[in-house]
Parts: C-alpha cells; sequence; structure tokens
DNA sequence: TGTACATCAGTGAACGCGCGTTCACTGATGTAC
DNA sequence: TGTACATCAGTGAACGCGCGTTCACTGATGTAC
C-alpha cells in the first residue's frame, strides 16, 4: 500500500468516524478524542490531516450534503408531474431531517454557532441542492429568467427549511408526521398555484 | 428600599445586562463574569438569583420576545386589510431580524444546541407570536377551524422565519434587501391566493 | 540485493486556558425586647 | 429610641474539568549508491 493510498483510507476513516459521531451525538457532542479512539489512531494524527477540528467537521458535513442531495435525486425519479415532484421533495427533505437530525443540525448549526466560515467547496456542495428545485420550477415557470428561477428556488426551500426547522424543533407544541406532511404539502401547491395566478 | 424591591432591581439589572452582551456578542460569547462585571456585582451573585446561567439567559430571550412581539404589533397597526397586514408583519420580522442579528439568533440557537429546554412561561411567549398571524388569516378565511387555522398561521411563520433565517446566514450567496422583502412578498401573496383557490 | 541515511507520518503526554459553579465568609438588614 | 441577636443577601477566591492543540520524539517508508 503506497503512502499515499493510506493516508486517502486515514482521512477517511476520519470523516466517517467523525460523521457517525455527529450522527449519534450531535455536533456540540463531538470529541477531537472519541475521533481517533474510533479509529485507532493517535490524537495528533487529526493535526496531520486536517489544520483544525473544524475543517475535519465541514469534511463530515459535506458528505452529509452528499447523502441527502442522492435522496433527494431518488425522491423525484419516481414521480411525474413537476409540481409533485417539488412535493416529493420537500417531503422527502423533512424525512432525511427527521432521520438524521443531527447530521441535519449540524449542516446549519456549525458556522452559525461558531464563526468559522466554510470553505469554498462547502458552500458549493450547499448551493447544489438548489438546482433540485430550480429544475421542476424551471418546468413550472418557463417564462421566468434564471436569476429570477435561482431566487424563487431558494426561497422555496428556505420556506420547507423552515417548516421542518420549526417542526424539529418542537419547542412549539408537537406536531404529528402526518400533519406536517399535509402543511408542506398545502404550502407548496398553494404557492405554485398562486405565483401561477399573480403572474 | 425594601429587600424585595432592591432583588427586583439586581434581578433586572442582570437581565437587561446579558439582554445588552447577547444583542453585542452573540450568545456562544456571554461570560457570567461579563454580566456582572457591567451590573457592579459578585460573580456568585447570579446564582442567588438564577439557579443556572441558562435561566438567565431565558430571561434575556423572554424580553427579547417582548421587544419582537411589541415591533410585530406596531407594524399592523398602520395597515389596512389582512393580506396586507401578513406581508407587513413578515417584513417585520425580517426587519427585526436584520436589527438585532444576535437576539434573534439567541432565541433559536440557545435550547436548539444546549439541550436545556426552556421553561413554560418561555414557551408560552413563543406561541404568544403565532396568534399576531394567526389574527389577520382569520380574517381571510374565516370558515377555518380553529385547529387548522393555528397549524397554518404556525406554517406561514415557519416558512418566513426558514426565508429570514437563510437569507441572514447568508452562508449562500448574499440576497440584497429589497430582493428578499420582494421574496416574502411573493411568497406570502402566492400562499394566500394559493389557499384560496384551493379551498 | 543489501546497507546507510534521510524523510516524514504518526505518537501521546503535557500544556494551557477558559469558564461555570461553589462555598466559607462578612457585613448589611430586619426583628425582638 | 437603643441594644443584642439572627438572618440572609452578596462576596470573590478557589475549584474542577473538559478539551483543542502542540511538540519533541520514534519507528516506518522511501531513496541513493
Amino acid at each position: 500500500m503506497k503512502r499515499e493510498e493510506k493516508r486517502k483510507n486515514l482521512k477517511d476513516g476520519l470523516i466517517a468516524a467523525a460523521y457517525r459521531q455527529i450522527e449519534q451525538n450531535g455536533v456540540a457532542n463531538l470529541r477531537a478524542r472519541e475521533i481517533t479512539t474510533e479509529v485507532g489512531c493517535a490524537l495528533g494524527t487529526i493535526y496531520t490531516v486536517f489544520s483544525d477540528l473544524n475543517e475535519l467537521i465541514f469534511h463530515a458535513n459535506g458528505r452529509t450534503i452528499e447523502v441527502l442531495s442522492a435522496e433527494m435525486a431518488v425522491k423525484t425519479d419516481n414521480v411525474e408531474g413537476a409540481e409533485q415532484k417539488l412535493v416529493a421533495l420537500a417531503i422527502g427533505y423533512q424525512a432525511f431531517a427527521r432521520a438524521h437530525p443531527n447530521l441535519w443540525l449540524s449542516l446549519f448549526e456549525h458556522g452559525m454557532i461558531t464563526q468559522a466560515d466554510p470553505p469554498q467547496w462547502h458552500l458549493e456542495q450547499h448551493v447544489a441542492i438548489f438546482n433540485h428545485i430550480a429544475d421542476p420550477l424551471a418546468e413550472l415557470f418557463p417564462s421566468l429568467e434564471e436569476k429570477e428561477l435561482l431566487l424563487r428556488a431558494r426561497t422555496l426551500f428556505s420556506a420547507v427549511h423552515g417548516v421542518v426547522s420549526m417542526s424539529l424543533q418542537e419547542r412549539f407544541v408537537a406536531v404529528p408526521l402526518l400533519e406536517l406532511e399535509r402543511q408542506l404539502e398545502l404550502m407548496i401547491e398553494a404557492t405554485l398555484v398562486g405565483m401561477k395566478e399573480l403572474a
């Protein structure tokens, strides 16, 4: 096994362990020592691969986006009709957030709390999610110019994110899953119908 | 000055200092020592008034909700028409978040990050915000039953919150204020038109 | 293929420090007579 | 009104500990001849 290859394995292992531990305990409870214990290397090793614990976290979050992104792609494949695709995306997003709350939270907590700003590659991953939404939206509103389309995709995504986020906090009264899905569906369909009407 | 009165002043002073410091530096950077220094009392004093730093933070956040709530009430007073009231609320919410990002963030960070769950009185304050929205919504949809109305108010609030939240993170491309307000307005109006249409 | 040397990945004990919380103390406030 | 005593708000030095990061070291890997 070449040096380079070994290095790659080490890096992947660290990311995988961080990912797993974020999923289990949340980013706030992620500990450098626990990661290296799981991987079976020395504490200092982290700093030979990453400059920072932060950098490692960004990589773990990157993996989360990949998984989320792939899942969103699958959700739309089996669905006919742009409108229904958007609903499926919202419900898929919600499902992911519910299934992996800590991974999902980490995406937004980290960097919002710590002021460490995310590296460029990570920002681009985030933006990629918008495209899942922009595509069906473009089908529905073919006359919209590119810029406006992206803006609306972003807005729609943010709205869905807000609803999911609020329900996951369950800070206010907890809303049952079916209720939540109905609200998401209602909101999206109403928004789309309204946009058509207003156009 | 009676004992009781003095105690009240002390408590208010601590809350005010915490509030001010959260506004300036964010909850994450709030320090017990800084608070007591500003107030001019001993470090231990905090623990004669509150059980915890957390409890003090919840009180500071409570004040934030009061201010936000009052501001939202003002926003709707001068506006005619339920639909326009809802738009005004959204833009008012956005304005508050922009003007006091740290206070606003603290409302959602705290308790989401730390797992300390908020006391009952604080939860009720949060819920009170929904009522600002439920009122004009009831005007528009008088046939909706109470439960469904509150659910939709909650959904609408969450959607607005999501859009504001995402734009404040400015994690993705920063969106200029006017653009953002236009999107909020568009989203709300489209949703309302759509809801009418679908009813 | 073998030997000597250089490089560098990986080690883990130790550092450092930030900070919430505690607790034995003291001085002011209130009470009893 | 004054004195003695009890209570308790307020004090702040000290505790404790968690945890990211460093750095002098070592042993494995690669290179030169």
